[in-house]
DNA sequence: TCCAACTTTACAATTATGGGATAGTTTACC
DNA sequence: GGTAAACTATCCCATAATTGTAAAGTTGGA
């Protein structure tokens, strides 16, 4: 299979299949006679999987972490555990930050008329804070 | 002032101020005869509002467009109520995002023994979603 | 005067992804 | 068989915001 299809089964896209093996998140691609890669179904596994992690939010140091778990069969389900919740913990943070904002923003437009004239909180919660 | 100065006195670093020069987010500043720039109150004041934006989540380029905003004094309160709402509705956006991801997660976890076998259901569903 | 602490500029690294240029390869069609 | 479209390879650049580092010049106090 050559790289634009595994991206299309993978729904990782060939630039990224590139970079990822250029980083040492997947082993060196077996090439053909042309140069070109080529992939096969276990191929397509990695990428899925790491196309998933991807959607979960894991970043791609945790990604690799997470594949060599997969690859190995005498893993630990706690390290794998450990992994999940770290970065659940990790969102959740962020999460209550981005809230925080949201919500002191919210509360500031509320109390904007939002007309022609320039008087308005938000300007001046910005450049009142200390 | 120097750089350090406004850089204690506004909680932006130093590096951050000749950045923000140099990417036209602040403007040009008058230099000593050693070449060292100075600072006033007035800059210290924009700093801080770049500073509070940024604690807010506003990106650089909304900053850029709430200091012109701010600088003008014909301005219109819808165009900065305009702007913290939208940038509101992204941060709603991206918080929803983040909480389906850590929700699954946790699932995951939930039903993951974590102990020392390998079975695991966090890597059965990274490996296994199309 | 000398040294520590500062300032300056310039360049690199970070994270993850996309865009583009150029050169070589395959494939489909005539 | 040849030609053109479509693909692949590598390389460099760009994004957003911040930090780090290095080299060279400046200040200020002992």
């Amino acid at each position: 299979m050559k790289i634009s299809e595994a991206a299309a089964s993978s729904g990782v896209s060939a630039k990224m299949i590139r970079h990822y093996e250029e980083i040492g998140l997947l082993p060196p691609n077996v090439r053909r006679d042309n140069s070109y890669r080529d992939y096969g179904i276990s191929e397509i596994h990695e990428l899925r999987f790491i196309r998933r992690a991807r959607d979960l939010g894991f970043g791609l140091s945790d990604i690799g972490k997470l594949l060599d778990l997969w690859r190995n069969k005498a893993r630990h389900s706690f390290d794998v555990k450990a992994l999940a919740r770290a970065h659940a913990a990790e969102l959740t943070r962020k999460i209550s930050e981005m809230e925080g904002m949201r919500d002191t923003l919210e509360q500031l437009a509320k109390a904007c008329n939002g007309d022609n004239r320039p008087d308005c909180p938000i300007i001046n919660d910005l450049a009142s804070k200390p």
